[in-house]
DNA sequence: GTTAAAAATAATAACTATTATTGATTTGAG
DNA sequence: CTCAAATCAATAATAGTTATTATTTTTAAC
């Protein structure tokens, strides 16, 4: 039996990305895992995301302030993302937009494969602070 | 008659913006209006693209390819984004996803302001390339 | 368990899109 | 024309991400 492309930071970064809801960036993942692997390095990181991604164990949700948002949680759904505190929040209510795939690809005679649905605002905290 | 905010480079690219489909980057507009402005500097771009999404002449269709992308048509509509070659294309075929804000709005007791929808996919041209 | 090839990593350097700085130029009302 | 405010060009700086390379870990046959 051979498992190919296993490491135990590997898999620790797997864990931790679909053990959060808080569609964190690189950076945050290297510094919640770098109590339990000193050694670990931010390139290492991002490598294993970039691999998730064309895996499909992964999916980005954007660029938030600079850094792309990761998300373990490969189900369809939409998201929402605070203008003010760059929080990113799941909306697992269905929104019709995934059932326009075949007018769309009409429409512009392409292959649609995915579609993403982006909310921005302000989140319920922020709202609270001011 | 006081004309703040107004130069001649600044007009040239919000018009160079607006006159495009192509959802341009900064520095495709930078070489654009270069033949025009020949001392024109692309930090300028940078600034007035800026400036006119704070505005709200301009907004940002999301980063394809580590670059982000503009467009000029602030009226409400869709994009998808190929894959293979980066193009943005419109989508005014209307989706329903803003019909929802309400509902988010209390799903997460948060105040949403917008909404955008990416289709991504592989479009017309590449698909004919293949 | 050993071992050798393959895969993954740490550390570091390099890259690149974007932003900030600064001194010079342009703008437009008086 | 004059002057203060706005804008700009040129440059340097920033920061997220990616590439490089030598080292370490993993794997699977022995």
């Amino acid at each position: 039996m051979k498992r190919q492309n296993y490491s135990r930071k590997r898999e620790a970064i797997l864990q931790a990305l679909q053990g959060t809801n808080t569609h964190p960036t690189a950076e945050w993942m290297y510094l919640q895992l770098k109590s339990q692997f000193p050694d670990l390095s931010l390139g290492t990181v991002y490598r294993n995301l970039a691999q998730f991604k064309t895996e499909g164990s992964a999916v980005s949700v954007g660029i938030v302030n600079g850094q792309e948002r990761f998300d373990g949680n490969t189900s369809p759904h939409s998201h929402f993302i605070c203008t003010q505190c760059g929080a990113v929040l799941d909306i697992f209510k269905p929104l019709y937009a995934e059932a326009s795939f075949s007018e769309i690809s009409q429409e512009l005679c392409a292959q649609v494969e995915s579609c993403d649905v982006l909310f921005r605002g302000v989140c319920s905290d922020c709202l609270k602070k001011q």
